[in-house]
DNA sequence: GTAAATAGTTAGACTAGACTAACAATTATT
DNA sequence: AATAATTGTTAGTCTAGTCTAACTATTTAC
């Protein structure tokens, strides 16, 4: 049975390697409020129990393994959000920090009626891929509004790195997930963009927005 | 911000100390499955925290605090028991054990929105009263079964000591919170009963099942 | 190519919470 | 009252997981 702090280390690694499957200590070590000797020694552990490849001085990298209990947890969390938000009626800029806890909780039947009172969904309310029962997860191809241009018309269709205060940046602009919009101007000195949608006829959004929304064309 | 073993601890002291207060180390020792030094040094822990009052070789009573505390753990407990059967779709003999681990999650919102969706339940799927929002419980005056006469009508209204097999075992004749049942007739050698129910003409319960039934009149 | 900066590891200490073995207090039995 | 059984405590050990201080390897800068 893996523990509360093996689960939290395995979420971190598959979130932290979405690139090229590699993390680095100080990452993780950052990532986690946890010191590095503290990750290291961690780290060693995990690698015992066949999750992690770990050689000193050298990349961390999930295993297969990993990856799966990985993904496993990332399930029971995204199924949480969705079901927080779509049957207990929370706000998508709730329900974080409550699944963090939720995802740790040992049984199976109560994923299983989550899914099933949900009928199965396979996004949650941030527009993140729900990885299936075996641990697959299959990001979509989705591309960032900031390699958009001017005149593109693009569907809001995931948000990345969704903390609190950004999810709540986005209600105040009235950007949800589904929204359509069309890209007026980019400003070539800092990135920012000019975009229409619904009433609002010219919103300015910095670049750090831009490279946090994922849209379709 | 009390952990996860403390407030199992906490639990399992108000549990036992239904009848006058007090617990005895070697009860609560058996009742965590935790040996009794270890029993004996959490309590040490918790009476430095304010929670129980602890004399060597005296019996164990929990303080107003450490009973408010508790009685608050149970909220979460019960509240998340009946959220499952009612709007998740769970039995009552499937609940517990989730509930057992959702009852610590650190999320006051979680917990609110459970309550307004089920319109401020007073008792959970096994008739045990919920205890409100400041930690007061109150037990409701049920009678056990085993106590009535022959030629009662009773109303089921509670159950219990209520495990997952006594449960499925109640299911299985049919009994369940509301029942109304007359009692024919009480074996004066083993106190068991032969009750009369719905179709069920002369069904027999044993003493022990007597115990956990409660009653009204 | 050497020096400085950065990243990672080792060693050793600490806390929470468990355990066993040995001992002490209390309660029950004769 | 003396003895036996039961209950509770003390002392010391262990594991998981964290930390700081000191050291080492790797990477970057000149
Ligand atoms: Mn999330
Ligand atoms: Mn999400
Ligand atoms: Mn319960
Ligand atoms: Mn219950």
């Amino acid at each position: 049975m893996n523990s509360l702090n093996e689960e939290n280390y395995l979420k971190a690694l598959l979130n932290l390697s979405l690139a090229d499957g590699e993390v680095n200590v100080k990452d993780l070590s950052k990532h986690l409020n946890i010191k590095m000797p503290s990750v290291t020694s961690m780290m060693k552990k995990m690698a015992e129990k066949g999750w992690v490849h770990y050689e000193s001085y050298k990349p961390l990298r999930l295993t297969e393994q990993g990856k799966k209990e990985a993904a496993l947890i990332i399930r029971k969390h995204r199924l949480t959000e969705m079901f927080l938000v779509e049957k207990m009626g929370f706000r998508w800029d709730e329900v974080h920090d409550i699944a963090e806890q939720i995802e740790h909780v040992k049984a199976p039947e109560f994923f299983a009626k989550m899914d099933e009172l949900l009928e199965f969904p396979k996004f949650d309310p941030h527009g993140s891929p729900i990885p299936d029962k075996n641990g697959t997860l299959v990001w979509a191809t989705w591309v960032k509004l900031s390699e958009c241009e001017p005149g593109d018309e693009v569907k809001i269709v995931a948000v990345t790195k969704s903390s609190e205060e950004f999810l709540k940046f986005l209600n105040s602009r009235e950007i949800a997930l589904g929204l359509e919009m069309t890209i007026i101007s980019i400003e070539p000195f800092d990135k920012s963009m000019v975009v229409r949608y619904k009433n609002h006829e010219a919103e300015t959004l910095s670049a750090t927005v831009c490279e946090r929304l994922l849209v379709s064309k």
